[in-house]
DNA sequence: GCTGTGCATGACCGC
DNA sequence: CGGTCATGCACAGCC
């Protein structure tokens, strides 16, 4: 029988660079807040003083680890951590874990009902590798 | 014929 | 009642 995939993905995205990036919108639910520590933080920046943002942590569903590759983002959390887009494309967002592994996802969305559903694509290598788990630094 | 991508619908949870 | 998330179905493109 298939266990279902409850992995939790701790991620953080780092900001070496400002773009008009929003800080302060830690206003998510509690579900969804990182269980990383500052600490965690400080020793994934390394030497670098970049700036990092802590991510999300998500609960993979079975559509998220699927073949397809596609993870669903919750709204809030993507409308929270990565600048907003308008177009369905998204932008390629470059991610690094705590390993110090780098991965490149598709931030995109699609159109639904009144909303918009935020979708992470191409993550198929990276839960392949980390056994879907993933501690991940945006860039 | 098969695979991949996109969209739409359904269900669940929260307010 | 509204909103969001997850899954499934459908269509298109490529082998």
């Amino acid at each position: 029988m298939l266990h279902e995939i409850n992995s939790p993905v701790e991620n953080q995205i780092r900001n070496g660079r400002p773009r008009g990036d929003v800080r302060g919108k830690n206003q998510l639910l509690p579900r969804y807040w990182p269980r990383i520590t500052d600490q965690e933080l400080q020793q994934i920046s390394g030497d670098s003083n970049s700036v990092i943002t802590p991510l999300f942590e998500k609960m993979l569903s079975a559509s998220d680890a699927g073949k397809v590759g596609r993870l669903v983002l919750p709204k809030k959390c993507a409308e929270a951590y990565f600048p907003p887009i308008s177009q369905p494309e998204g932008l390629p967002l470059k991610v690094q874990d705590a390993k110090g592994s780098e991965w490149t996802f598709q931030f995109r969305f699609w159109p639904n009902n009144n909303s918009r559903m935020y979708v992470l694509e191409g993550v198929t290598p990276c839960i392949q590798s980390m056994q879907l788990q993933a501690g991940d630094i945006g860039n």
